[in-house]
DNA sequence: TAGTATACATGACAATTATCATATTTTATT
DNA sequence: AATAAAATATGATAATTGTCATGTATACTA
């Protein structure tokens, strides 16, 4: 069993408040999974019975619209926990989680972390700030959704992959995607995203071999 | 100064968890608005320092996009409490706050709220699970945004104006809204709503007559 | 009550986006 | 390596939605 103390969950989340002791605690609860690329941790409608910590790798939170389609709602790196709103509203969760890579998770019984929660006021104060960013984050999302069109939906998408994830050596995002998959992010028909792609390739913003994609001109992208 | 036991604020928000003590120090502290159609509560951007009751009328919550367009992000009825995850996230406010009838709010000092919320577990406990709500509220509305056509989601609009404010004795909905706050909650140009009303007006499943709307087939409005 | 501003409505047209068809390329499987 | 399956790409076309112009109705103000 590893110790949580040098976690990088530990170092980005709420788990960053608790104390020496309670980290013994939580290394002596908590039980590590790896998930393969395209596995769900868990689905919508699930009863979940604890929080996941993202170790490693990344997933996609999933919602299915009324009519099939599968919208991504939000993309989870390493370092961030799941299941939190869950977990104080005793609800199934809303969304799914499906992983984008191989991940390395660690799942912390509920029971625990209400311990935590009821025992240690700067957690729960953590736990209330990240669910209030989320908000945040998801009413400006919402704001993107109905104002900007899909070009430009599009162009923010590379921008924050390239922020969030980042790149490698050879300048080239980090974090793989389908086509599909941004459709599904942006809201919009695979084949438009496709196109648009297309469009920004010809204009020289960016490059694409296969799934690899370089941002070329960040200025020309962002004034989309 | 009035008492805050009867209020409907009290019913149905968290407030509900305060005990007689606490309502009596929540009634000193209070102050009393009247604000008027068309004013504000408060603006985006704006460092606001407590939370508001919403005693009577209704209120829009909105966010100027970057094309300059206003985007209704939701509306807020009496019995509602505003301003909760500011204040907890010690931000300013990121949405604005219209009224769309002539209003009675509180406004409760941040001080005796975070009291509140450090004494008595049951009122932080509702408080957070209102957000956590709230959260879940705004992942569905986005995939609606994402996934729906505008007809879709002008057919929703009115579906739910009608569950959430309710209708007059003649059975026209009881919220006016213009036609342009329509447009700005759908996320689509004014002349469009106007266009698809004018659509379900001549296909009989709604009843216009100036502001008043009339839902004349629920049934046909959902199938949309 | 007249005049003016604002909201509502509709036509004409352009731009955006979705859908269906069909290649082509890439990836996975045997 | 051969084959099948899936993902990517592009054309053709239709449907949706936005924009601009303009007219009409309604509400507000002097």
């Amino acid at each position: 069993m590893s110790k949580c103390e040098q976690c990088i969950v530990r170092e980005f989340s709420s788990l960053k408040a608790l104390n020496k002791n309670e980290l013994l605690k939580l290394a002596n609860c908590k039980s590590s999974y790896t998930i393969k690329k395209g596995e769900p941790i868990f689905s919508e409608g699930e009863k979940i019975q604890g929080i996941f910590c993202i170790k490693d790798g990344v997933c996609k939170m999933t919602k299915l619209s009324e009519n099939g389609n599968e919208q991504i709602v939000k993309l989870i790196a390493k370092g961030e926990l799941l299941g939190q709103r869950s977990l104080i509203s005793e609800e199934p969760v809303n969304l799914g989680a499906v992983a984008l890579e191989d991940m390395e998770v660690c799942f912390i019984p509920k029971a625990e972390v209400m311990g935590f929660f009821n025992e240690n006021n700067e957690f729960s104060m953590n736990v209330m700030r990240t669910i209030c960013g989320d908000l945040k984050s998801a009413d400006d999302h919402l704001v993107n959704m109905a104002q900007k069109s899909v070009k430009q939906r599009l162009a923010e998408l590379l921008l924050y992959l390239h922020d969030k994830f980042g790149t490698n050596e050879d300048k080239s995002l980090k974090i793989k995607l389908s086509r599909e998959e941004m459709a599904g992010i942006i809201g919009t028909a695979t084949e438009s995203c496709i196109r648009l792609l297309s469009e920004f390739k010809k204009k020289g913003v960016i490059e694409i071999s296969g799934k690899k994609i370089i941002l070329a001109d960040i200025a020309g992208l962002k004034s989309v």
